[in-house]
DNA sequence: AATACAATTCGACAAGTATCGAAATAATTT
DNA sequence: AAATTATTTCGATACTTGTCGAATTGTATT
């Protein structure tokens, strides 16, 4: 059991980068208003940025092991999901 | 004008680390349940930590500069203030 | 099976950051 | 004025991180 300061910097770290925060906020918001189930393809978002690959990559490993979102793999694309849990977790800690 | 998203990413990278982050949810759950105007000394709160007080001081200045807190010189300490405005836009942006 | 496309892994490197000790500055107390 | 206490500044250092190019793996299409 991790203690909730711990957590809460884990998951800052990963959301403080320009790129990292970008790629979070379009999944969680693109989830928050989908109509019924439109999966989110990192491929996408990916093409709107200006940096490569092997970031990107990086980039999503780094949202995923935060507990920020999680992957699926769907053909040779892979889609990306929010975690309710670890968004409210966040906006709980810092004292909403 | 900075972007909204930079402005963001700014303020988080602030607190993304456990020291600088402890400092800010104390100062800041500190104001929240204050019963009149309770100042926060920073040397009470440094006090309590394994670092020593050059790294406080720069911690300190880098929540100030991320617009996270304000700082006002009491005697020889220093009290510090979490700014309402930089909170709530965090939450807003965080999509509360 | 051969090609194409998406994603990952693997170094490598530049830039950024957390921390410290020592010295300096500021303000209070004796 | 001397001593004390809180904070800051200055370098220095070790560590972390964002990014890339090249090569690799996985999946689908032809």
């Amino acid at each position: 059991m991790i203690s909730p300061d711990k957590r809460l910097t884990r998951i800052l770290k990963a959301l403080a980068n320009e790129h990292r925060l970008s790629l979070y906020l379009q999944i969680w918001q693109q989830q928050r208003m989908a109509v019924p189930r439109s999966e989110c393809f990192v491929s996408d978002l990916a093409a709107k940025m200006k940096i490569g690959a092997p970031t990107i990559s990086h980039h999503i490993k780094e949202l995923e092991s935060a507990g920020l979102i999680t992957t699926q793999k769907v053909g040779k694309q892979i889609t990306a999901s929010a975690d309710p849990e670890t968004h409210s977790f966040v906006l709980t800690q810092l004292g909403g």
